[in-house]
DNA sequence: GTTCGAGTATTAGACGTCTA
DNA sequence: TAGACGTCTAATACTCGAAC
């Protein structure tokens, strides 16, 4: 169980990032996480990284109620070595003072690589090289130490995480721990998982390893159905050791889910410092207490609450460009480009960089998307986009890479393709692939 | 035996050059 | 000149050996 932490008696509100298209320069904060610092929306606000080494970056707001991380916030990202396609979770903790977990492509907490970053000035990277060898061991004073174990898991970050994106179905039926994540299970351990979450309600499913990885099932589909989890919300996985894992909710705001603080069984409601008694339950038809259902958001019925930069979607343990589910919207708003999306088929996003919008003229695709989809060594694919046109294009497979080329540079014109907008390519059929564009300029 | 530094291998992206 | 292919380089994982 999420325990009370002794420095803070209720839970800090959070909310998570997607690193794309600009995030370098500045980062947009969910419109649905603003109410939570809108008193404090104009000044300088402090990062606080993984192994709570400080950053001080300026909150801006635009015209229309928008807040951005900027001044500041490139150091951040340069000195967190943050990379595209990464995740950041946010935690507010008061006082314009966020404390930043990011988690890397494999869907794992980075923290084992950025735990030693104290400083701009102490960092192990090099040029922005990671320092080759076993990183140093992490040095914590005897005080540390004591308050590792009194202080919960959401003000001390140092239980090994994952998270995970609810896409497609067979993740409804069962759940496979990222790969990368795999290690921190001891192979002596039980079959039995606990999954937890911060109210206090906890299910139990089964742990199964099998040849393609290890899995959460028979027991997982309950917890789904509990707590109304759907397509394209966000959970992150903190282990706890022995199997069990506190799990926290976001929604499609980016924002936490609220609901899942709240107690599901009322036995436990009258003992529980952040359960709502206004809230009611209804009994099913076995007697047990319900809570009602959530009214899920299932589509863009209101823009204004929805941020089109988060969901960015995490991977099955691919390490780059994962081919999971997600689509994309493309939303042009003046001069800033902002776009939404989520996937439903395989797909990777590429950079157009110099020679994708200039002789001569081709795509690399990432080496794992052909791997996983394309086992062709040469055929010919269409392009399609949102109006329905289609362009007929030449993909090659070398022995070091592949990349889209042949009729590429027809595209590339006909859609105005500069450099620096990101291209995203969905596959929609064997040989098809939808492309969204994200124009920069 | 453990920790840490350093070398090597592997992979993927960028870019230059060749050829039909 | 467009497309195909080779080479270079960066990033990172893996392995080994020295120091403690």
């Amino acid at each position: 169980m999420e325990t009370v932490c002794r420095s803070c008696s209720r839970p800090k509100p959070e909310f998570f990032k997607a690193l794309i298209g600009d995030f370098k320069q500045r980062l947009r904060i969910p419109h649905a996480f603003v109410k939570h610092i809108s008193e404090e929306s104009s000044g300088r606000v402090i990062l606080e990284g993984p192994n709570h080494g400080i950053w001080h970056v300026k909150l801006n707001k635009t015209m229309n109620g928008i807040l951005f991380l900027e001044d500041g916030w490139e150091k951040f990202s340069t000195d967190s070595s943050l990379r595209l396609g990464e995740f950041l979770i946010f935690k507010y903790k008061g006082d314009i003072h966020f404390s930043v977990r990011i988690f890397g492509q494999s869907a794992c907490c980075k923290r084992e690589d950025s735990f030693n970053v104290k400083s701009s000035q102490e960092s192990p990277y090099v040029q922005g090289r990671r320092k080759r060898g076993k990183p140093p061991k992490s040095s914590k004073t005897e005080k540390q130490e004591q308050e590792m174990e009194t202080l919960c898991p959401n003000c001390l970050d140092v239980k090994p995480e994952f998270f995970k994106v609810i896409i497609g179905d067979q993740i409804m039926l069962k759940m496979r721990i990222p790969p990368a994540f795999v290690k921190h299970v001891s192979e002596k351990s039980s079959e039995r998982v606990t999954l937890e979450c911060p109210g206090g309600d906890i299910w139990h499913a089964k742990l199964s390893r099998r040849a393609d990885g290890m899995f959460i099932e028979d027991g997982w589909e309950k917890f789904l159905r509990d707590q109304s989890l759907g397509d394209e919300e966000f959970l992150v996985f903190r282990y706890n050791g022995d199997l069990h894992f506190s799990v926290t909710i976001f929604d499609k705001s980016a924002c936490w889910r609220e609901d899942s603080f709240e107690v599901n069984n009322p036995s436990q409601v009258a003992n529980h410092p952040g359960s709502n008694p206004s809230m009611s339950f209804e009994t099913n038809k076995h007697g047990t207490a319900e809570k009602p259902r959530r009214n899920r958001f299932l589509g863009l019925q209101n823009p204004n609450q929805y941020d089109p930069l988060h969901s960015f979607q995490g991977t099955e343990g691919q390490r780059k460009s994962s081919p999971n589910s997600v689509k994309h919207y493309e939303i042009a708003r003046s001069k800033e480009w902002e776009a939404a999306f989520t996937f439903k088929k395989p797909y990777f996003i590429v950079e157009m960089k110099e020679h994708c919008v200039d002789k001569p003229f081709y795509v690399t695709i990432p080496s794992s998307f052909v791997r996983s989809y394309i086992p062709y060594k040469k055929v010919k694919m269409v392009l399609q986009t949102d109006n329905n046109k289609r362009w007929p294009v030449s993909f090659s497979k070398f022995a070091t890479r592949s990349c889209i080329c042949g009729g590429w540079a027809k595209f590339c014109l006909d859609s105005n393709l500069r450099k620096g907008d990101y291209c995203a390519f969905e596959l929609v059929d064997e040989l098809e692939l939808r492309v969204y564009i994200s124009r920069v300029h």
